[in-house]
RNA sequence: GCGCCCGUAGCUCAGCUGGAUAGAGUGGCAGACUUCGAAUCUGUUGGUCGUAGGUUCGAAUCCUACCGGGCGCGCCA
C-alpha cells in the first residue's frame, strides 16, 4: 500500500519537474508514513516540507502542486488533503484495505517475510560464555536477543548462522581443572586447603563426584602432567553439555559451537600476528607486542602479545573474527554484555586492520540483568558460586514468559527480573495477553466450524462488509507487519515485535468484546471469520519469530 | 579524570532513525459475563519529556554545556 503511494508521489514530482513547475534539484527519497490519527487520513508525506527549504518555496504551495499532478489511474485514493504546515494526507478507499487480506491469507506462514537481505550471509554470535559454570540469568537476556535477531534476519531473507564462541583456551580453564581436581582429592579423603580464587559452586563438587564414580582413585594414584588437563577437559565438556541443554530448553539452538582452541591448533593467532606485523600495525616493546589500535580511533594502543610471550585474548578474538570472514560471512553481528562496551572500538580496529569495512561488523550491547527475589537483589557471582541458573529460571517462570519478558525492553536499557514477581503475576504477564488473543481466535474458528461454517477462502467473502473503524484499524495494523519486521532487522531491535504483538492483541480483544464474529448473518460471519483468521496468522508469525508458542487453547 | 549507556505519568517502559494534540502497561477510582473463552473489555485519573542554551518550517528525538544514575578504563576473559 505504502509503496504504491510513494510511486504516485514520485510520478507527480516528475511531472512537476517536466512542466517546469518546480526547479530541477536532487530530490531526496520520498517518505510516507502511516498516520497516528484518523483525521490525518491513512498515510501522510512531509515531502513538500522537505522540498520547501531546498526549493526556497512555500511548503503549502509545493504541496498543492504535488496534489494537482497526482495521476491516480488505479483509483486507490479516496481523498487527498493538505494540512498543517504542508503535510499531504492520503485517504485510501476502504475496500483496498480489505483486499490486502487476500495477501495475508495467501502467504500464510510466510506473511511478514521479505527479501531485504537478498541472501547475504550473516553470522550472529552470542552467549559465548566460558564453560566454567552453568549459564545464569545475565546470559539469558543475551541468548534471547541473539536468537530473535537471528530469526528476524532469517525472515528478511538473510542467510543466518548462529554461533557460540567457546572461550576454552585461557587461564580460567586451567583454574576450572584445578578446582575440580582439588574437590576430587577432597572427596577421596585428602585434606585440601581450597583456595578462594577457585570456583566455589556446588557444581564443581558434583563434577568431582561423577569422576570418583567413574574412575575411582585413578587420578589420585596415577598423577601425571596430564592429570589437570583431564579434569579441565572433563569439566568443560560436561558443563558445556549442561549449557547446551539449558539453552535448548530455552528455545535457543545454535548452528555452530566454535572452540577458541581450534584457533591455536590451526595457527590462526600466529598467522594473524604475522599479518598485523606485515601491514605495519604493530610495534615491539621488549617481548611485548602492541597493536596500534589508535590508528583506527581507539583511545590507546592494545597489547596482543604479553611479556611472557603468550598472545592476549584480544589477539585471539581478532583471529576469530578473521576466521568468520574467511568462512564467507558478509556481515558479523556480536551480541555482548554492556560491561564489554569499552571493547568495541578495539574490535572495530581489529577488523579494519584485517581489511574489513566497519560495516561488516555490528555490536549489539545488552545491559546486564539484575535478578531480584521479592524485590531484593540476589547476589550473583560465578566465582563465588552464588547464582540462579538459566535452567532454574526456565523451570520456574516458563520458557514463553521468560523469553517475552527479556524482549520487552530495548536491549541497552536496564532490566530487573524479579523471580517471585514473574511467577506471581504470571496471569497478568503480557505474553499471556497475546497468547490469549491467539487462543481466542482459534476458539472462534472452532465455534464457527461447529455451527457449520467452513473456514472461508478470500473468494467466499464480500469485502464490502468489513467497514467498521475497528476492522479497518485491525487491517491497517496487519498491513504494517512486514515493514515492522524489516525495521526490526535494520535496527536490530527485537523489542519492536513484542510491542506490535501487544498492540494487535489489544485491537483484537477490543473488537471481540464489541462485535460478534459468528452470527446468523452468513455473509458477515464469513467476512469476519476471514479477518479473524488473518489476525491469527500475523500473531502466530510474530510469536514464531520471538520463539514463543502460539497456543490453540490455554 | 576520560569514555559509553540511561533519565519520558506514582511505578515499569514505548515513542517507528526530525513530524501534527507525547503513548501503553501497572496502580487508584467507576462500570461490563444468559450470547463466539472475563487470562477479556469500557470509562476516568495521571506529564516543566533531567536542566539550560543551540540547529529549522518543526526537537522527547540532532549539537553543546551542566545535573543525576549505571558501566567501563589490565600484558583478565
Amino acid at each position: 500500500m505504502k509503496q504504491k503511494l510513494i510511486e504516485l508521489v514520485k510520478k507527480s514530482l516528475d511531472t512537476c519537474l517536466e512542466r517546469g513547475l518546480l526547479e530541477k534539484k536532487d530530490i531526496p527519497p520520498i517518505e510516507i508514513e502511516a498516520t497516528k490519527e484518523d483525521a490525518h487520513g491513512d498515510y501522510a508525506t512531509n515531502a513538500a516540507m522537505v522540498l520547501a527549504s531546498l526549493m526556497k518555496m512555500n511548503p503549502r504551495k509545493i504541496a498543492s502542486l504535488i496534489v494537482e499532478n497526482i495521476e491516480d489511474t488505479e483509483g486507490r485514493v479516496e481523498k487527498v488533503e493538505i494540512a498543517g504546515p504542508g503535510f499531504i494526507n492520503f485517504f485510501m478507499k476502504d475496500v483496498l484495505w480489505v483486499k490486502l487480506l487476500a495477501e495475508v491469507n495467501g502467504k500464510d506462514e510466510k506473511y511478514g517475510e521479505s527479501t531485504l537481505g537478498e541472501g547475504r550471509h550473516v553470522q550472529v554470535e552470542f552467549v559465548s560464555a566460558n564453560p566454567t559454570g552453568p549459564l545464569h540469568i545475565g546470559h539469558a537476556r543475551g541468548a534471547v536477543i541473539g536468537d530473535v535477531i537471528a530469526n528476524i534476519l532469517t525472515a528478511c531473507g538473510f542467510s543466518v548462522s548462529k554461533e557460540y564462541y567457546i572461550n576454552d583456551a585461557g587461564n580460567q580453564m586451567n583454574n576450572l581443572g584445578k578446582s575440580v581436581s582439588l574437590r576430587y582429592r577432597e572427596l577421596l579423603g585428602e585434606s585440601v586447603d581450597y583456595p578462594a580464587d577457585c570456583y566455589q559452586g556446588q557444581y564443581i563438587i558434583d563434577l568431582a563426584h561423577e569422576i570418583v564414580e567413574k574412575h575411582g582413585t585413578y587420578y589420585k594414584d596415577n598423577e601425571s602432567e596430564g592429570t589437570v588437563s583431564f579434569f579441565t577437559d572433563y569439566a568443560a565438556g560436561s558443563i558445556l553439555d549442561g549449557i547446551k541443554k539449558d539453552l535448548e530448553d530455552f528455545g535457543v539452538v545454535f548452528d555452530c559451537f566454535f572452540s577458541e582452541k581450534t584457533l591455536y591448533h590451526d595457527n590462526g593467532v600466529e598467522k594473524l600476528l604475522r599479518e598485523l606485523q606485515e601491514k605495519g600495525y604493530v610495534y615491539h616493546d621488549g617481548p611485548t607486542v602492541w597493536f596500534k589500535t589508535t590508528d583506527f580511533g581507539d583511545e590507546k594502543d592494545r597489547v596482543v602479545v604479553r611479556e611472557n610471550g603468550e598472545p592476549t585474548y584480544f589477539a585471539a578474538d581478532i583471529a576469530y573474527h578473521k576466521n568468520k570472514y574467511e568462512r564467507g560471512f558478509d556481515k558479523v553481528i556480536d551480541i555482548w554484555g554492556a560491561d564489554h562496551h569499552g571493547y568495541v572500538p578495539r574490535m572495530y580496529a581489529g577488523i579494519q586492520a584485517i581489511g574489513k569495512d566497519k560495516d561488516a561488523l555490528d555490536v549489539v550491547l545488552v545491559q546486564l540483568v539484575s535478578l531480584l527475589r521479592d524485590g531484593k537483589p540476589v547476589a550473583m557471582s560465578t566465582r563465588a558460586g552464588e547464582f540462579v541458573t538459566l535452567g532454574e529460571v526456565v523451570a520456574e517462570v516458563g520458557k514463553d514468559a521468560s523469553r517475552y519478558n527479556f524482549l520487552m525492553r530495548r536491549s541497552h536499557s536496564h532490566l530487573d527480573f524479579d523471580l517471585e514477581l514473574a511467577k506471581r503475576q504470571s496471569n497478568e504477564n503480557p505474553v499471556y495477553y497475546v497468547q490469549y488473543a491467539h487462543a481466542r481466535i482459534s476458539s472462534i474458528i472452532r465455534t464457527a466450524i461447529e455451527r457449520g461454517y467452513a473456514i472461508p477462502a478470500y473468494a467466499d467473502i464480500d469485502v464490502t462488509l468489513l467497514t467498521l473503524p475497528e476492522e479497518l484499524a485491525l487491517i491497517r495494523a496487519i498491513d504494517r507487519f512486514p515493514e515492522l519486521i524489516e525495521g526490526s532487522a535494520i535496527s536490530l531491535e527485537p523489542h519492536r515485535i513484542t510491542f506490535f504483538c501487544n498492540d494487535l492483541a489489544s485491537l483484537f480483544h477490543s473488537y471481540y468484546n464489541k462485535n460478534r464474529v459468528v452470527s446468523d448473518d452468513e455473509g458477515l460471519t464469513k467476512a469476519r471469520l476471514f479477518l479473524v483468521k488473518c489476525i491469527g496468522i500475523v500473531l502466530r508469525n510474530a510469536l514464531r519469530i520471538l520463539g514463543v508458542s502460539a497456543p490453540e487453547r490455554m
